[in-house]
DNA sequence: CTTGGAATGTCAACAAAGCTGACGTATTAT
DNA sequence: ATAATACGTCAGCTTTGTTGACATTCCAAG
């Protein structure tokens, strides 16, 4: 019996098996992106501004310069979708207080309104697949999915929530 | 038995932990896509190009509407990546044999090196995740995948490898 | 056999959201 | 004083999605 997989391979690791979580790694990131799609697609909005919005919710009076780092896009790209969120009045940007050169972003009550829209929407779904599939399968998912990040990120996504970031 | 999973469901479905889960799915996927994308910005082909070739490798002689359903794009998006693909030489388009409306899609020899230098990469990191977490905690990834899917999708998802689409 | 509709391809125009590069302006650190 | 940092902005380009319109080919129903 010839073995083509080098070294361990056990059942699960066969490439079969990780083809089918690519692929429903695929599939499930658009259901993921299904519900908020929807109600952005009503505004002048996109995913991006969902992603801002997302993030300025969770680590209010976070700077730009640690949105980009989380966010993983230019400078550009970010300043273009925050600029519409605070003309908006959807996002506030104060100036730094001990670092007057850095912008501390929070939402308005415009903003967390929509947050909350957004994200009971999102949540939703979230939930409902969390209860399908019970406790047991919800802790497997989120330990392959820490296990699929990039190490930086990896580092940052335990960061978010956190007092001193 | 005790910790965690108690049967009572107010612990695994706050709302800090379906954010956190949220959020985890936001940042692996990025690492999901990462190794593919670095490939990919070296020669003309974007993420578009790899998803193309990716599902007609898993479903030769697909057809150009099947492959829509299952991409979820416009025919002039899809069209324009596949357009590029075959005067690339890496898909072959053939007349349908009993539809001759129907263009069945294959990979050719180039087509399948690019695909499986992809497939690779992507594998490389699945597979060090699926290790990492253990067998258990890979079924439970796959379990709360399928659950966040749309219906239709969740379909299609089943769908794919078997011989009659 | 004619015709309606399905499957496909293609043109044009546009939008969202990413990118690079360059430059300006405060502000802080050295 | 000078250098580095944080932020904003202008300009231009790319990928990948969208609509809408239209032609072609072909199956199937009348």
């Amino acid at each position: 019996m010839e073995d083509i997989h080098t070294g361990d391979a056990s059942h699960y690791l066969s490439d079969e098996q990780v083809r089918q979580g690519i692929e429903a790694m695929f599939f499930a990131y658009r259901g993921f992106t299904h519900d908020p799609d929807r109600i952005l697609a009503t505004m002048a909005y996109g995913r991006a501004h969902h992603r801002a919005i997302h993030f300025i919710a969770r680590s209010p009076s976070t700077t730009v310069n640690n949105l980009l780092g989380i966010l993983g896009v230019t400078k550009q790209s970010l300043n273009r979708v925050l600029r519409t969120l605070v003309e908006d009045g959807l996002v506030e940007s104060r100036v730094g207080k001990s670092d007057k050169r850095e912008r501390h972003l929070r939402l308005t009550e415009a903003g967390a309104r929509l947050e909350r829209q957004l994200s009971d929407a999102q949540r939703a779904r979230m939930r409902e697949a969390y209860r399908a599939a019970g406790p047991e399968a919800v802790a497997g998912f989120r330990t392959v999915l820490e296990a699929m990040m990039e190490h930086e990120l990896r580092r940052k996504y335990h960061a978010i929530g956190e007092q001193d970031p």
